[in-house]
DNA sequence: GTCTATACGGCGATAGAC
DNA sequence: GTCTATCGCCGTATAGAC
């Protein structure tokens, strides 16, 4: 049943520059600008060249978005690695412009489309682990701050509400938005003024992910 | 400079007709899934005729979402009259699954293009503004609660979250969103239990939008 | 392994006939 | 009000050249 259609490497040059074409494309047209001949057209080759390297439009989004996962995870890591503030570092993070913007693309595009909304759902997953790793390791396993809110829901905040914003910007709605901001900024203020549960050299540094 | 294309009436019941046909489609299939044809398909005319009164794509989301927006505020302006609970009929009005399932998608499709921006832009204000009406009334200007967060922000999360959460579902997602939801609940428990700032017949009842 | 040329049906959009 | 014809762009498929 599989098909015979040749296909580009991964470790291809030509491939890397498709793809930094597509994400030149999203940001400024958004994923709806993104076809085989603006892509083509975006990186100075033809389009059945990208045809080449991606057979179908979802492989596109699909290598798109694994390729990004693959630098976040990289650089959050870094980020992480014996934080003091994981708090402020994943808010900042997920505030971070040019990630927020891709990331809500991707969301969008994957609704409703299975093979993109299964590679979206690994990554996330994957993501939402290193970072409750993070804040288990430097505030345990029960309620964060005067809240009452688990380490799992406040992480979904955390990263969620600069998501939520970046999507109804994206529509031209701003109000309420910058008292969300300042809210979220005086809670992580207070809660991370707090003593760490451990020293930290004993911190586990993420080596292993949390069941 | 305006065009000579003729254009259906606004009253006209076919153009009521292929409004229902296009929620039908977006819900079961998502926006991309409406097309000129698979409208004209699902309302059994011919495609010609829905470009009668839709002369643009864009035009036939801008229909649906201001009809839709109309109806929904109609809605919301008698859940809220009067209601003694009014935080707890947001966030069950914005869980609601049909109407954030739609708000969705109507969100995505928005994204990058200008004439949907501005509708969506312009019934999202609207409706704060009612929303917001109602809890100043209830609450008063100050902050809610424990948590310090202004009857604005407090409004944006209520009504916000549930939409983050379903457009993580809608990419498979669903990891901590059950203890977000039980969070807010329980939160929404704790402050609608105490005494409202004025007695109910005293209320504005939103006759007026709030500066 | 890389890349080009070409073809097909579906799409949004337009002009104009009934 | 309704419908047809037509145009150019789109995703996709395939055959074959370097």
């Amino acid at each position: 049943m599989a098909s015979t259609r040749r296909v580009g490497t991964t470790a291809s040059k030509t491939r890397d520059a498709l793809l930094d074409a597509v994400e030149r494309l999203m940001i400024k047209q958004g994923y709806s600008a993104v076809s085989y001949r603006a892509i083509a057209a975006e990186a100075g080759v033809t389009a059945g060249l990208v045809q080449y390297y991606f057979p179908t439009q979802d492989d596109i989004f699909v290598a798109a978005i694994r390729r990004r996962s693959e630098q976040n995870l990289a650089r959050l890591t870094e980020l992480l690695g014996g934080a003091e503030h994981p708090l402020r570092v994943l808010w900042d993070y997920s505030r971070d412009e040019s990630t927020a913007a891709l990331t809500t693309e991707f969301l969008a595009r994957g609704n409703h489309r299975k093979s993109i909304q299964a590679v979206i759902a690994e990554v996330t997953e994957q993501v939402r682990q290193i970072q409750l790793a993070a804040l288990v390791d430097r505030f345990g396993n029960g309620p964060i701050g005067d809240t009452g809110l688990s380490a799992e829901a406040l992480l979904f905040l955390l990263t969620g509400i600069p998501k939520l914003i970046r999507l109804e910007e994206g529509v031209g709605v701003t109000t309420a938005h910058a008292p969300v901001v300042q809210a979220f900024e005086h809670f992580l203020r207070a809660v991370e003024s707090s003593p760490p549960r451990k020293p930290a050299k004993a911190r586990t540094r993420f080596a292993r992910p949390v069941r």
